[in-house]
DNA sequence: AAAAG
């Protein structure tokens, strides 16, 4: 597909499609960020061994979630980098720290995306301080889970009711000439093809945070005893990155097991009988409660191979292996990688260039064979990532995410009117930050999802909002060796930039992932990417187990018959599976 | 081998 270079596109702000589909119209507009995550704290930031983006990091978020004041004795919340006694003395008399919470930067970010304030005894930020820092931490002490939703009617609303998705004519008059689709105005979008109307409640007294099944465990998004969750993913991507994916397996279980459990955890004995908690993990938990930290993690962490393995990996298409082998090479900085992999600094820099990246990139004849280091995976994407990268390891705010929403749906409402979709993804599960943006589209006429993955990102690359096709496939891709279990949706993995009309376009590339799927697997579809990995992992496990089904994002299919099944919404595949329902906050299995 | 969750 060549594609020329487009112009940008003015995309004026389009209807509302939030988190859930090209509803009607009804622009209700939904809360959006104004709201406080946290209840308005008095927090004063500690400005030694902080650095000055840190600093303003920290009051950023301060602000918005809360409150700061410009003194530490009207503060509630100390927050602080130092670690030492002595050291923080200079900052704040020690009286005054001695009335306060005085909790690590992590304390903040933490509490943030917990949306309430933590339990302040992992994040202690002065040894001497601990208990008084607990005795004035801010959490309310309540369970998690006191309050909210646990309300008595679990039936959705059933309203038959047909709603009409009048396709907002698009508003671009310029593009208004291609409108492929023949005078169709209105088309019928089926009720069970959008978000159920009040939200389903999660009844969390009928689910066990003690199961074996990740799907049968509430996890919120971060949990009271989140820093041991950290440790031990700590070991976890370590044992990753060095390719021993079976012990990897148990640390990530573990983890997940820990992130649902939801009382701080104080003794062993409380975790000791959980699933998947055996005699080497809760000898490591036994020494977390001894001593705050797990040796080997802290080592791992202070590692070069640790950390240059993880950089590596960080970087898209680069995986454990390569990661590996490059630091076999002894390269050990990005810097490295640039000069290894021929990236010329500028090219791919600050330019909004259209790079049509192939699926199989392919070598001059004369490089072929030359490097024995990447048969078979060209590294063409390497280049390219190695190129986006500092754009791409930006996190990407809720309001923004929303908007990319909106801006795609647009331009897919012109391109087919009448299709659906919800953001998925870490989005869908609460996160306030996104790596990436994953969008699952239907359309509810079966016939006429074919194809479109390739329309719309051809459209959008038209437009110059994609820029960067990392790879793209569809339904039909017969693949003999299927690796690992990669769903056959119509999709593209891509990058993405803002059209310079958006009140949120600041030039910042990102990565949106486009996933078509048939109404009939829309809601299998959406459950896949929503996540969390182990969420999912295991709504196949408990389907392949209990039931003989299996289960992807591209469907359910009994084993014996190979009978398919149609769930005809999200509420559906969890009944189909006789699982309670748990919303996609409570599917954060993975910290 | 890698990519998504």
């Amino acid at each position: 597909m060549p594609f020329k270079r487009p112009r940008p596109n003015p995309t004026q702000g389009g209807p509302n499609s939030e988190s859930s589909s090209s509803r009607p119209l009804p622009a209700k507009q939904t809360k959006t960020s104004t709201a406080k995550g946290l209840p308005d704290m008095k927090i004063y930031i500690v400005q030694a061994k902080l650095d000055a983006e840190s600093i303003a990091t920290l009051t950023g978020l301060a602000e918005r979630h809360s409150g700061v004041c410009r003194n530490a004795e009207d503060a509630e919340v100390l927050i602080t980098a130092v670690s030492m006694r002595r050291r923080l003395e200079r900052h704040v008399p020690w009286e005054i720290a001695k009335t306060k919470a005085v909790v690590t930067p992590q304390w903040l970010r933490d509490s943030i995306e917990h949306g309430g304030p933590l339990p302040c005894d992992d994040y202690v930020a002065i040894g001497d301080l601990h208990e008084t820092t607990v005795q004035h931490c801010p959490d309310c002490n309540c369970k998690p889970c006191g309050c909210s939703d646990d309300s008595p009617s679990p039936t959705p609303p059933t309203s038959p009711r047909p709603r009409t998705a009048e396709l907002s004519s698009s508003p671009t008059s310029l593009s208004a000439a291609s409108v492929p689709e023949p005078a169709e105005r209105a088309v019928y979008v089926p009720e069970n093809l959008l978000p159920p109307d009040p939200p389903i409640p999660t009844k969390l007294e009928t689910l066990d945070y003690t199961s074996r099944y990740a799907c049968q465990r509430p996890a919120p998004l971060v949990c009271v005893n989140q820093s041991l969750v950290r440790e031990l993913d700590t070991i976890r991507h370590s044992r990753w990155l060095e390719g021993e994916d079976r012990s990897a397996l148990s640390y990530e279980r573990a983890a997940s097991v820990i992130k649902a459990y939801p009382h701080k955890i104080r003794s062993l004995a409380q975790v000791v009988k959980l699933p998947f908690i055996g005699t080497k993990i809760g000898g490591l938990i036994e020494q977390y409660l001894n001593t705050g930290t797990i040796l080997e993690a802290e080592t791992i962490k202070g590692s070069e191979r640790f950390q240059t393995l993880s950089l590596f990996a960080s970087i898209y298409g680069i995986g454990p292996s390569t990661a590996r082998r490059l630091y076999d090479l002894n390269l050990r900085t990005l810097e490295d990688l640039e000069i290894y992999y021929g990236v010329e600094r500028d090219d791919v820099g600050r330019q909004s260039q259209i790079v049509e990246v192939e699926e199989k990139p392919q070598h001059p004849r004369w490089m072929r064979g030359q490097r024995a280091a990447d048969d078979g995976l060209g590294d063409s994407w390497i280049r390219v990532a190695l190129g986006l990268r500092e754009d791409l390891a930006k996190r990407i705010p809720r309001a923004e995410v929303e908007e990319m929403g909106r801006v795609v749906i647009t331009e897919l409402n012109d391109l087919k009117p009448g299709c659906v979709s919800t953001i998925v993804g870490g989005y869908r599960r609460g996160k306030r930050e996104s790596n990436d943006v994953d969008i699952v589209f239907t359309h509810p006429d079966a016939s006429k999802v074919k194809g479109l993955c390739k329309s719309l990102v051809r459209r959008l690359h038209e437009r110059g909002m994609v820029t960067h096709v990392m790879h793209l496939s569809s339904f039909h891709t017969h693949d003999p060796l299927r690796l690992h279990h990669w769903d056959n949706l119509e999709k593209a993995l891509t990058v993405f930039i803002l059209p310079p009309t958006s009140p949120f376009y600041d030039g910042t590339r990102r990565r949106l992932d486009l996933i078509f799927a048939s109404p009939e697997v829309y809601w299998t579809a959406v459950i896949g990417w929503t996540g969390s990995i182990m969420f999912q992992r295991d709504i196949r496990q408990w389907a392949k187990d209990k039931l003989g089904m299996k289960f992807d994002s591209s469907g359910i299919t009994r084993r014996y018959d190979s009978k398919e099944f149609y769930p005809k919404t999200e509420k559906e595949v969890f009944e189909l599976f006789g699982l309670q329902w748990v919303d996609p906050t409570w599917r954060n299995a993975d910290l």
